[in-house]
DNA sequence: CTGAAAGCGCTTACAG
DNA sequence: CTGAAAGCGCTTACAG
């Protein structure tokens, strides 16, 4: 593969700076003032060398560059699982922001496994990577403030997105859990529903939910029900599965006696399973059981009945954090700001599957 | 922001192998082969090195490793759009198994703008990236043979997946396009239906699935009619946006007199948009329209009625498309192997959106 | 096994 | 405006 001729005719190798500027007739420093826009140089050299450039197609280096001017203009975005759409919808206005102003972003899927995370962050941090976007997998207290701190507070600009890292005091752009559950709640105690699942995981921002699912019941004098919540994963199935979402809402509404009314599921794809087990279970929708799914998606409204869903502003959540990221690698915010956390208000579009009062 | 003290204990800097060194009382080049794990080590030296790394929390430079070892351990994907859940799929496999072999991967969406993406081949390449999997924006005769050439045919290992590049001998990995819209559409016309539309919009994935679609057609002496093909986009809104498929298939169904008994839409985005279409036009299927969709979705066999599909296996094509990019990477897959183009075939699941044999 | 030195392809003060 | 030189943080022959 490697064979060396004595002629150089055969291996086409890769110009660099300094081909030019023997091609041009000037200094590898004058080639890179005028490719690279910094310095100044004269007409004529400036004309010399882009013709030399043009001549033998020449490309820049980016990783000379990179470590001269300790930048790569890369980014890294840690999340979840990219087939989510709500994780997609994020990475996709991500990129197209990130992208006009030259930087590429490198996606890194952790299927909510910390350990992956880790890992991520490590090689991120090797490559040098200019600011890290991340939906963390870390789970409430797994891990002590100081090993937080050391894992997420690196020299890397980063912005928390999706779910709050407690106790971290990094730029932060969440949505409101709590609020979001709180009115799906409230939505199906107006409706005369008072067992209502909640079908989760074992994702931290489940926790904000749930509280906020709490608080509704509670303020309704509705009491808890410890069944009613499946947030502990399901064995021999990851996070991200459409199994987990079918499985788990299976097991909650398998017993008639038991079961509740309605559910809210508390992402797309465990949407999906559930939806997936109601109809196996031969159960309408929103007569035998109502139900609200977290984040909306293109065929929500087409569903029969159309869903009622909880949504996230994926476009504002990612403008947001784009545009904080952006503002930290260029040092324009200030590290300590007041307003750390940004809170995005959810909104929930109903649409019929919570079916209309009971009398 | 870069004030220079004279002590050095303000500006935490960042630790180079050349620190490792003196703190271990050995060479640079000693601690390079410890932490490299090239060239042989002392055990009390290898000893020493690592101590010290661990006390200063050392992390190489992988851009310092890239400038010598000219690799960057770095692929290129460059797709439309990772909202469509086909290549987002692909994307989280060819993710997931690069990872595992110490790649990350640099996610370009095109939106179908070939513009943007010579944009994203031309900074890759300057990023110096190992290897690019790309489903190319380039329609039929675009661009000249030569021109084809100097854009795709750099010195980057690039494989073409699920669109081929005509005239273009780089190993390529695709789906059976011809032969999945053939059998679409022989299967509506066993159901009985003669007037069969096609929900398509610009990409050149669509040529061959409408030439499959012509076969079917001729093969049962039904003559062609241009009217139901939609293959010209829509004006001011681009590919990706689920309005194309709703507005095309508005269009093409608005008509009682005109529109067809049956439609094929050529990917999830377009099902969706024309689901959203023939809901709101109050159309039911499969009695008043019949219809496939070209992708697989978790929620097809949810709708009402489930969805009959046109399947490609996003997890063959990304698993094929990696292993060979590898393989060109490490320099084991041979230019010229006879089996550059890899075509894999569609599976049609039949659910129940094509009703039942008319009389 | 180990160190000194060259070099990867750029950028950037420093002189002129 | 321009060139020679140093240096970014590694790896890699080359000696010893």
């Amino acid at each position: 593969m490697k064979k060396k001729h004595d002629s150089e005719k055969i291996e086409k190798k890769e110009y660099t700076i300094r081909d030019v500027a023997l091609l041009a007739g000037v200094s590898p420093a004058t080639v890179g003032r005028v490719i690279g826009g910094y310095g100044s140089a004269s007409k004529k050299a400036t004309q010399a060398v882009l013709e030399a450039t043009e001549k033998l197609n020449y490309f820049p280096n980016a990783i000379a560059q990179s470590m001269k001017k300790k930048n790569t203009y890369t980014i890294g975005l840690i999340i979840a699982n990219i087939c989510n759409p709500y994780f997609s919808s994020i990475a996709r206005a991500m990129e197209e922001s990130l992208v006009k102003h030259g930087y590429h972003v490198i996606i890194c899927n952790t299927d909510e496994d910390l350990e992956r995370e880790i890992s991520y962050m490590k090689t991120l941090y090797e490559k040098r990577i200019d600011g890290i976007m991340i939906a963390s997998a870390l789970k409430d207290s797994e891990k002590s403030k100081a090993e937080i701190d050391r894992i997420y507070k690196g020299p890397i600009p980063t912005i928390i997105i999706d779910r709050e890292i407690p106790g971290l005091d990094l730029p932060t752009v969440t949505s409101d859990n709590f609020g979001g559950a709180y009115e799906a709640t409230s939505h199906f105690i107006r409706l005369g529903h008072q067992r209502i699942g909640v079908i989760g995981t074992t994702i931290s921002t489940l926790s904000h939910r749930v509280e906020g699912y709490k608080k509704a019941l509670q303020d309704n004098h509705i009491p808890f029900d410890e069944f009613l919540i499946a947030n502990k994963g399901v064995e021999n199935i990851k996070a991200g599965d459409v199994r987990e979402g079918y499985d788990t809402t299976k097991k909650m509404l398998e017993d008639p006696q038991l079961r509740p009314t309605a559910i809210l599921t508390l992402n797309s794809l465990l949407t999906n399973g559930a939806l997936l087990a109601i109809d196996e279970l031969g159960l309408k929708i929103p007569d035998d059981i109502a139900v609200i799914g977290w984040d909306d998606f293109d065929l929500a409204p087409v569903l029969k009945p159309p869903l009622t869903v909880v949504k996230q502003s994926t476009y504002n959540i990612a403008s947001i954090a784009t545009n904080r990221l952006l503002s930290l690698i260029n040092g324009l915010e200030n590290g300590s700001s007041e307003e750390k956390k940004v809170v995005l208000a959810t909104q929930l579009v109903i649409r019929e599957s919570c079916g209309i009062k009971k009398v």
